[in-house]
DNA sequence: GACCAGGCACATC
DNA sequence: GATGTGCATGGT
């Protein structure tokens, strides 16, 4: 493909070289990725983890534990992380989830088809496109990109797609840029991220210190 | 005090 | 199909 492909993939190598592996996603076990990829939406990771911590520290980060915790104990856990009610409701969803489709344990999940368990994620109330990848990807090694706002940014920032561009498109767009192989989508969005917060924050984007400046296009060949 | 952070559902046009 | 709004904490 294409000069996009071909950016991508650079994207990827110029990222791996400057920050070096990233061993994603921080987590011990798969529930605790699925935990953390509902309660990390729209929230910074510093504040996840100490909802995390505070979920650990009461023994409550596997899915029978955490079922048993009464919703105001459940609150008073994860608020840091923010949105904590919407959060504790959401948990609740995919824990019915978890208990309806696989007794409440992750395992169970790894056999199922890719596409299919993807939406049947997408039904639960609460997890969306992201947050379903997030669990496909990190806890399940399904070969699923996760985009999120530095994936759209970067890629627009690149001239790659519009500021505003379907998160199905975007993520096709990487997939076809990067395979089906897992080991590299996982390390593609934990590269994003990282460098993300890094040189291409939303307000304060520190281009000329990415060491994927190079890979910026020509102004001046821009479309209008 | 404004703005942002590893979104999502729902209402409205 | 696009666009706007509520949700809540902690850091800059």
């Amino acid at each position: 493909m294409s000069h996009t492909g071909e950016t991508i993939r650079g994207l990827h190598r110029v990222f791996a070289e400057a920050l070096g592996p990233s061993r994603w996603w921080p987590a011990e076990t798969p529930f605790e990725v699925a935990v953390g990829a509902i309660l990390t939406q729209n929230a910074s990771w510093k504040n996840v983890a100490r909802a995390i911590e505070a979920l650990k520290s009461a023994g409550a980060m596997t899915g029978p534990a955490l079922a048993d915790l009464p919703q105001q104990r459940l609150e008073e856990l994860i608020r840091p992380a923010g949105y904590f009610r919407l959060k504790t409701v959401r948990l609740r969803h995919f824990l019915d989830f978890l208990s309806r489709e696989a007794d409440l344990d992750m395992e169970a999940l790894r056999g199922r088809d890719p596409y299919f368990l993807r939406e049947s994620l997408l039904e639960v109330r609460g997890i969306g496109r992201e947050t379903a990848d997030s669990i496909l990807c990190y806890a399940l090694g399904m070969p699923f990109l996760v985009v999120d706002a530095y994936t759209v940014r970067m890629f627009a920032r690149h001239g790659l797609i519009p500021e505003v561009t379907d998160y199905e498109e975007v993520r096709e767009i990487g997939q076809s840029a990067l395979g089906d192989d897992v080991a590299a989508l996982n390390e593609f969005h934990a590269l994003i991220v990282r460098a993300g917060v890094t040189w291409c924050a939303k307000s304060h984007p520190r281009c000329a210190q990415c060491p994927a400046r190079n890979l910026l296009p020509d102004p001046e060949r821009l479309p209008a």
